[in-house]
Formats: structure tokens, sequence, C-alpha cells
DNA sequence: CATCGCTCATCACCCCAGCTTATGACCCCA
DNA sequence: TGGGGTCATAAGCTGGGGTGATGAGCGATG
């Protein structure tokens, strides 16, 4: 890992979450002392928090005047913006509370590593919008690990991601996950016109995870067919990793698309369609056979779109 | 405007993005002494913020050792979802830079609404990777404000959305936007096989923006041959407030793509697909005829995925 | 016209979160 | 056995952000 040249940390460069809050209440209630109290603190420090935001970003954001508060054009736009950075803040307040796995919660989800990484957050933030006081707790894991949890009782509703429902458990597709093969752009692979046939993707090096993780195995059977993986061109032990590689142009990689939706859509990556081998996946939630999913269980099934 | 039931705010269930970024840097170093370092801090100040942190989200993040530091595995799970704060504050960090607006900038940049709010401060984090010295500012306005801006020379080069090109501007297409009809999951349009006759819609009560906005203008002249938009359900000063009313179910509303590919995403609204009428429209970079962009421009057309 | 009710700003004061430096314990390796 | 690396603890300082009191601008109301 190279080595740590001091920088000037985002933290001094971007208002701490308290004050993108505030923001955002102002906007909602056009007005300083309306949004402090909706945040339970005074109206002068909350003039005084937006004050040192202004001064801070050097932007007027906010144009105060006897009868109310309204958000200049700059302000409108620096609010949009602060709304994503709150709302990512609150799918991560969800995920950790349920996490820190109260023994007493209402209801006990185990998840796979991708799901719980990438959808789950999002699903609790919308159950807590839905049923405030439903406290949920996580455990993540393996497939494996998923379904041991809920033998044993220790957690209500399950979800993986795989081709078959594991033995003794119902399930209810949930959604759809694909790998997907993605290189940097200009990347001969992205120049191509016709779709990548399948044994020349199993002849390629690619950037792997380590031997052993879900993805590699799925893709290794799925190209069985050709004989398996090829030599790995670099072996790296997080989806991360494997992402800011491709994206610095290291080599084509195979990842869930769940795990690139972001790279994609800023165009940091690209795909490159595949042809002769198929690499969907289902969703599912899961729980013990005869168990059906009631209450919250069910609520939560309702947000993810399952019709059950 | 509902009147404020106090809240315990985020900011207290959330630690600040200097403890998120401390996180990430000691994943990315194994080493809390390495992470204080690039972040400038002291050790003893990681160590106790880490601790602090632990401490808040009731979670052990961190193996110690007398040789270095490990994510726990409930660790790795928390720090991909700090990750998704951290980048969304690094977007918005550069988005108000830009704002800023220094007169000195290397690079002028003015782009509509949408584009400013959605695309662009994707687009100066990536400028920002590869070129860190380029300083942009930004202008964010309607297409005619965008072209005075072009012509005026106080913007080099310009983002608009919509049909054409402006007269005496040069183009080129970067992408593509699209208004798509959204409905609260379980809305009777959800629910339709087929899709929705363009005369329907134009029957319909739509949650609309307040008259004049782009969006609006835009479908209204796609609607024309079926009389134009209906009477408005409900009329809404900006693209989160029409948002929230159709996930709360008051009804259906059309809006751009790139506005409601997070809430698709997530499953809190559905689109509805509809027939007869076409509702795309060409994200286009523009600059004053003949002066192609060069320097920063070109480089950051080149992260927009033009190949110009 | 005076007064009330809402807006926001300013001032003085206070407190604690988070920083620093100095130090110590642990482990590994040469 | 000492020197490099790890992390933790302790003591002390500082400043950002909080409170509460107060005042000024504007509009509606009797």
């Amino acid at each position: 890992m190279s080595d740590a040249e001091p920088r000037v940390p985002l933290a001094h460069r971007v208002p701490d979450l308290g004050a993108l809050e505030l923001l955002l209440a102002i906007a909602r209630h056009g007005s300083l002392g309306r949004a402090a109290r909706e945040l339970g603190i005074s109206q002068p420090a909350a003039s005084g928090r937006l004050r040192s935001m202004e001064r801070q970003l050097g932007v007027a954001l906010v144009d105060r005047s006897p009868r109310g508060s309204r958000l200049t054009g700059a302000g409108a736009l620096v609010t949009d913006w602060a709304r994503r950075v709150v709302e990512a803040a609150e799918a991560f307040d969800a995920g950790t509370q349920a996490l820190r796995g109260r023994r007493d919660s209402r209801l006990r989800v185990a998840a796979s590593l991708t799901i719980a990484e990438y959808l789950l957050p999002g699903w609790l933030v919308a159950l807590r919008a839905q049923r405030p006081d439903t406290a949920v707790s996580l455990l993540a894991g393996n497939s494996a690990a998923v379904a041991r949890w809920l033998f044993a009782g220790e957690a209500d509703l399950g979800f993986v991601e795989g081709l078959a429902v594991p033995e003794g458990l119902d399930g209810a597709v949930i959604g759809h996950d694909r790998l997907v093969v993605v290189a940097a752009p200009g990347h001969s692979w992205t120049r191509r016109r016709a779709p990548l046939p399948a044994a020349e993707l199993a002849a390629a090096s690619l950037i792997l995870r380590e031997r052993g993780s879900g993805t590699r195995q799925v893709l290794d059977s799925a190209l069985s067919r050709w004989g398996g993986l090829g030599e790995p061109l670099l072996e790296l032990a997080s989806t991360t990793a494997v992402k800011a590689a491709v994206v610095s142009g290291a080599g084509p990689a195979v990842l869930s698309e769940l795990a690139v939706a972001e790279e994609l859509a800023a165009r940091r990556l690209r795909e490159v369609r595949v042809e002769g081998v198929s690499l969907g996946r289902a969703l599912r939630a899961v729980w013990p056979r005869g168990q059906t999913p009631a209450g919250p269980a069910r609520e939560l099934l309702g947000l993810t779109g399952s019709r059950l």
C-alpha cells in the first residue's frame, strides 16, 4: 500500500452532517426557527451554524427576511447535493443500528454479504419510514450461514443470492442479480461491436477475488464448459479492491451488477457483453419451511418488491 | 408545512465525516498510525476516534494487534456503508467548490439544473482524480442562460438537455435523458400489463411542477396531439416535492429519469410504460461555434463519455 | 397607531469533543 | 537485547457549537 502523503481531509471542507441536516430542514420549513425546533436546537444555534456553513462554502445559501427564509439558487443546488449525503448517512444509520443487533429485536434478519451491503440498508430505511418502532437486527454471512441461522432460530428471515433455495427452506424471488464483465473505458473489450464469446472470457486473465469467494465460484462453474477460469491477472481480497484495480486500468473483472451499478452510471467502468454463458442469479428471501413470514418480516418483504 | 416534532437528529447517531474517513483509511492501510498520518492527525487521536465511533455504534469494527489492524466482519460491512457516505460528501465538495466559482478558474462550466444536480458532481470528482489542480467554476441555469453565458464569454463549456442545439453553438451528444411516468407501488397504473396509451396520460390528473418548468413544457408539447396536459392534481415547486408526493401515494407524475433513478432502484417508485409518445431528449455538451474545446474542457468532455 | 407575533441577528458565557505531546506495553526480528 | 513497528493511556489545551437574553425589522390586527 502506498505511503500516506498528508492530505487535507474531506471533513474540513464539507460541513458536518448536522449542518447539512439543518439546511434540509430550512428548505422544508422556510424558516430557521422552525428548522431549529425540528432538530432540537435553539434558533441562535441554527443561525450561527448556517452562517458558518455559508462562510465555509463561500456561497450564500439562504435569503433571510423578517418573514421567513428561502433558498437562493445556489442554495437549492447545494441542498440537493446535501440530500444525497444525508440519505447515505441514513442508510448507514439503519444498517449499523441493525448490526448492533439487540437480542430483543422484533425482526431478526440474516443476509448474504452482497445483499446486506447494497440492498438491505435501503429496505431498512423504508421500513423505518413505515413502522418507526420496528427494531431490526442483522446477521451477515454466506448462504450456508444464513441457512444455519434460520434453522437455529437465530433469524426470522433470510436473504440469499444463488440458483437454488437451500434444502429445508421456503423462499420467494425478490429480484435478480447478474455477474457482469467490466473493464476500464478504453480497454479493447469496450470497443468490440459483437459480444465477447464465453470461451474468450474463460481464456482471459482477469482480476479476481481470492479463491473461495462466491462470485468466483459461480463464475468458475459457469465457465466450466470452456475449461473454467484462466490464470488470474491479480487476486484481491475485496470487491472494492477489485473495482479500484479495474478503474485504474489494470484489467477486466467480473463482478455483481449491484457492486458496479454506480461505476457504470458514472462511466468509470464499461460493461462488456458476453454471449454463450448465463451469469444471472436470483435474489431470494428465505425462511424455514412452513413458517410463512408474518408481522414485521412480511412488512419488510413487501418493501423488497416481493408479492409473497 | 407540518409542525416540527423534535426528533433525535441523524448527526447524533452517525459518526461524523472525519471518523468515517478515518475508518476508510484504516481499511486501506491496515494500521491506525498510518491512517492517522494520511489524515494529518496524531496516532492517539485516531485511536480515540475509532474507539468512540465503536462505542457510538455499539459494534467492534477493527481488530487491533501489535502488528497491525484489520477490519472485523461487521467492520467491513460498516466500512462499505461508510464509503457511500464519503463518496456523496466528495461529490458535494466538488460541486460546492465549483459553485464558489473563483474568477481565476481554469475551466468555467455552465450547466442546466438537472445536469448540474445529478451528473456534474460525479464528473468533477473524476476530473479531480485525474487532474487534481484543475479549478472549475460552475454556473447553473436553464438552456437560454447557458447559451447566454457562453456567448458572453463567461463560460467555456456548457451542458444542456433538450431537442436541439441552441443557434450559434456547436455541440456533441453526451448521453440521453428520458421523461418517465412514475407512480407509487400499488397504484393502478403499476398493475397494467400493456403500456399506457398517451391519450390516457394526457387525460389524467398528474402531480406537476409549477407552470414554466422545463419538464412540464416538454411534456405538454409532447402531448399536444392529445390536447396537452390535463388539469394538474397538484402543483409543486420542486422536483423533490413532486417525488415525495408521488411516493406518499398522492398520484402519478412525470419526471426525468435522472431524478428518479434512485427511487426506482429502491422500488419506492415504479415506472409506468407509455406508448405513442416519445419522451426522450439528448444531453449535450455545447460551446460557441468554432471554439472546439481544448485543455481542461476537453478533459472533462472525455469523462462524460463523449468521443468529441 | 400601538401592539402582537413572527422573523432573524448579536452578545456573553460555558462546556466538552477532539486535538496534542509524552509515555508505556506488547510483539517481532535482526 | 535493542530497535522497529504496533496500539493505549494520561494530562492539558482549545475552539466550535451550544444556551439564554435581548433587540430590530416587518406585517397583520384591533
